[in-house]
DNA sequence: CGGTGAGTTGAATGTATTCAATGGTAGTGG
DNA sequence: CCACTACCATTGAATACATTCAACTCACCG
């Protein structure tokens, strides 16, 4: 676990701009100087593992910059992830004495890190802040229902259709332009959270730039040209 | 929606067969007494919904005997079901303002009813019901992220095979036998949550009969011959 | 300049789905 | 009591389509 823990850069959690989506954003400027006290800054290297499923339940976190990946594993090594978290985004939302799923990032990633202790007593203190991670916890729970039907009843098109969809939304609901979509983490990661193959994934992606859905100026980073044929595809609106 | 509102059948919480698998056991005998005074009952008769996607939540429920089928619907009829209720188990962990998702019954069916009015202010006076009903929503979220797995990431026969595995536990949980599992549900719905066909659904269940690994006594029972070959096609084993 | 990893594309293969027919069971009404 | 209907489950045959296997490109790095 290639980590390293030290203050973190950002001036304070006052003036940091993820807060507002985070679950501090419950927490008034004086309360979340507490919270800042029991606080430490973590960084992650690219695919580099946080946390791996299995492990005792020893910190929780809040990611601050860059983007992690939560996956299960079958023992035959197949891979299903569950979701990607993005910056405000609270990692051990699930878990319980143990993690239930790894954690790793993506792309080179910041992470505010309390231990446990420190974040039940912060609770216990604090109500809104306890509530507030009781909200994002049902929010996890809808979105992970979502993803059910996504994966359960879409077919490969409106799988990835929806995806680009709900990966547009999240850059607009964190301030970023709706439009180019920038989609850091590799075919073969989007495969494993839709349900898919690499090469359908691939093959779905070069279908909707031939139909004029998308442009693809790089693997990474997707144009939306056409939002509501692209909603259609998605199946999300009849047709 | 077919319902009627009545007192419970049962004498009492105190003698409640299924409060020890739900939110109530948080709560002493002298302390589910109030929750008694907030509660009333409900009867479901098959195949009617208790509430529906997009409504407005206004009471939460406990099932106490029966069957629920949690389902998302897609606007061209397909549809997902995301999980099933079985008694002891809560109805609203994931739903904020409305319902996130529809929930009918499978078969007739009985539930505790709560105002979220009175929910709220019990959760308030007991934290340990807060905190429980947390913790069965962090569960359900575990829960539905491993259904992501099997959604995404198994084959049909892998499918049905962790499910019946999965509906023996949750009897056997119950103090039911872990066989035969009785599955009251229709083969259509067990293909909506497999996100398979319910011919797929059939023909996986008539395979696994001649591989001896179950028995068929008739469509809603099913006798698990051999569970460890089971956990093997399950996947769930490395082989 | 070779080497590696990621992404794309092509051809074949396998398999779940689709379409269709049949059997069984329960409920309804003559 | 017995048709008659409706619904569910099963099975068969044809089809569609995602996967698999393979080749190739491209960018990046040593």
């Amino acid at each position: 676990m290639m980590t390293s823990h030290y203050r973190p850069p950002c001036q304070a959690c006052t003036s940091c701009d993820t807060r507002r989506m985070a679950v501090c954003s419950a927490l008034q400027d004086d309360e979340v100087a507490e919270l800042e006290r029991a606080m430490s800054f973590v960084r992650l290297e690219s695919n580099t593992s946080l946390v791996e499923e299995g492990e005792p339940r020893r910190r929780v976190y809040t990611l601050t910059s860059g983007l992690l990946r939560l996956s299960l594993a079958l023992p035959d090594g197949r891979r299903q992830i569950t979701g990607f978290l993005m910056p405000g985004d609270y990692l051990g939302l699930a878990d319980d004495e143990i993690y239930a799923q790894t954690a790793e990032a993506v792309v080179p990633s910041g992470l505010c890190s309390f231990s446990v202790r420190d974040m039940d007593r912060l609770m216990e203190r604090y109500p809104r802040l306890r509530d507030r991670l009781h909200l994002m916890t049902r929010a996890a729970l809808r979105q992970a229902r979502e993803t059910q039907m996504i994966l359960g009843r879409l077919a490969p098109s409106e799988k990835v259709a929806s995806f680009l969809l709900h990966m547009s939304n999240r850059a607009a609901a964190y301030g970023r332009p709706e439009s180019p979509v920038p989609l850091p983490m590799t075919r073969t990661d989007i495969a494993d959270y839709l349900g898919l193959t690499i090469e359908t994934v691939s093959r779905t992606f070069t279908k909707l730039k031939t139909q004029g859905l998308i442009r693809l100026p790089d693997p990474h980073s997707v144009e939306i040209v056409d939002k509501s044929r692209l909603a259609v595809v998605a199946g999300l609106t009849v047709h």
